[in-house]
DNA sequence: GTGAAAGCGCTAACAT
DNA sequence: ATGTTAGCGCTTTCAC
């Protein structure tokens, strides 16, 4: 491995000078800066930034820990969050909780150890233990949290207005006739499941002669059918379905289908995540957006922002949800 | 930073001592080892791999480079990598191409910066020039690619036997009585759609009185769905199509829907990848699955052992595919 | 089984 | 504008 030492010692500078040079200090003469390039170029020079972080105690690292990365909604805020961090020298690494509490300490222990400058996260279902995220946090490495945050105070986090995006799914349905409402929540503990559910409740409170019905579900799918199945026969005077998720409001169009329950005929379905798939099925799967690249921007923005103004107190950003209207909640076939 | 100087002072040892426990040399009697773990433990103590790596030379990370990380196939293999690697002492960091050569280039660099002791890569679509990953290979640096490999001698790479899945796909149609084929290709340049379409002819060829048309899609999906558009008119009597891709088996789907073609009952659909939405499909989708966790667990397993056994000479894994048939396909519906 | 000391490649005072 | 030098936290001979 080619070094400073190497590069030195051709162009006859000292170390500092050739240092100065990749660390773009303006006290370099244009002279010298070429000639070190040059010299740089001809070796395939690599700077270690091993040394460099050693040294400098800055690694340009940021670590990222997400639950899944095989999800529209968390690839889309990853490619937001490289978007900005791409040209600011930083790198990132990523890492996956799996929905996981072990892993996701595993993950941040892994970064701390790595000597990360910052660490982005989006908590995992399970994680109902702060201690790790607070060690973090007392560490003096800088976290901004985003979608799923913990229960703290004082904390940087981005996240969706889950609450409005829920009130909007269920108005949407409202809107469309529908009297009697079934909500498919997700564990109603994770920070963004409750809000959808708040959501949906204060959506429908005030409003007269609309019944509806709340199903948590958080076990496997197959289980979830069976939950669902009893569900429609126990109630089969439901018109409106407002899913926690795409995947869940897919399940939901082919439970439908068996049970020959017509979409948006008899029962109208929103989902929530604006999922690749969802503007593929049959019918297409009306849904409200997350702003996952904005959100990715944001939240890296905000650590970017933190790690130049050491201490500026933390922030707090709130993303409003989008809804889309596809077929799959429409009376009028669009 | 509490770091091993602390345990040192802590315990009375020498920092040698306080190394040696960390790196479980057998040199330590049991009691040092545990007052040193004591202390560790009471001071939070987290080694610095900064540190550790420049002294030593070795990283303990691995770079990973995959074109998109939210797709079924490449997040499995990824799957797959972590299982392997997660109890090695290794830690991975994973970038993504986006199907660019340059950005193929960044990451691959960044990788070198930060001393990675390996890297596994699955090549982007575009990459044709693999001077970069020559580069990488001449610095000595381990390598095994994954899936999509450059045509170069002397690597080390698992891939899908690509041929036999385009083979199995075909045969399959061909079986189900099948006698005017449609293949929608991929970029044949690309080494895993040229292998498909090699398999497609090989199990037409020799079998009388079929005719087929190969279309090689490679622009957007509205322009792509134009030119499928067309070669229906221009072809009617098409009765069986493979598509090179799970997702463009969808969007065939749902072009034919809207044509009100029937499938299977008129035309029969297979596609390629078995992707998670594939069996959610109405009807669902026939694919071939790419055994993307073992993919995973090959790429990863062949990396730690080079890494062991220094030089071995390039090792090659090819594994079959495994075709799955569902609804598309069947003219008897299940 | 343990310790002393050199040094990995680089950066950052400080000096010139 | 450039050079000298100390040292980041750890590993690793070599000595005892």
């Amino acid at each position: 491995m080619a070094g400073i030492k190497e590069i030195s010692k051709i162009t006859g500078l000292s170390l500092a000078t050739v240092s100065r040079v990749f660390n773009n200090s303006s006290l370099v003469s244009p002279k010298t800066r070429a000639k070190v390039m040059k010299a740089a170029a001809s070796i395939d020079y690599q700077p270690n930034i091993m040394a460099a972080s050693l040294r400098s105690g800055k690694s340009k690292i940021i670590g990222v820990v997400v639950p899944e990365v095989n999800n529209y909604f968390f690839s889309g805020i990853i490619n937001g969050i490289e978007q900005i961090v791409s040209d600011s020298g930083y790198n990132i690494i990523i890492s996956q909780s799996h929905e996981s509490q072990e892993k996701e300490n595993e993950a941040l222990n892994s970064f701390l150890k790595l000597q990360v400058d910052g660490i982005l996260i989006s908590i995992s279902k399970e994680t109902t233990d702060f201690s790790s995220i607070q060690k973090i946090i007392k560490s003096n490495v800088p976290v901004v949290f985003f979608d799923r945050v913990p229960d703290l105070k004082n904390i940087n986090s981005v996240t969706l207005n889950d609450y409005k995006g829920g009130y909007m799914a269920t108005e949407h349905l409202l809107n469309e006739n529908c009297k009697n409402l079934l909500h498919i929540s997700g564990d109603s503990k994770v920070s963004i499941f409750g809000e959808r559910q708040k959501g949906f409740l204060d959506a429908i409170l005030n409003k007269n002669s609309i019944e509806y019905t709340i199903v948590e579900l958080t076990s496997s799918i197959e289980m979830d059918r069976e939950i669902l199945k009893k569900t429609f026969e126990t109630n089969p005077k439901i018109d409106g379905i407002f899913a926690y998720g795409d995947e869940m409001g897919l399940h939901v169009l082919n439970l439908l289908k068996e049970l020959h329950i017509d979409i948006p005929g008899k029962v109208k379905l929103i989902g929530f995540g604006n999922a690749n798939f969802s503007g593929l099925t049959q019918p297409k799967i009306s849904t409200v957006d997350q702003e996952c690249s904005q959100m990715g921007e944001l939240t890296a923005t905000l650590l970017l922002n933190t790690l130049k103004n050491s201490k500026s107190g933390p922030k707090t950003k709130v993303l409003s949800p989008r809804l889309i209207v596809r077929e799959s909640s429409l009376s009028t076939k669009v």
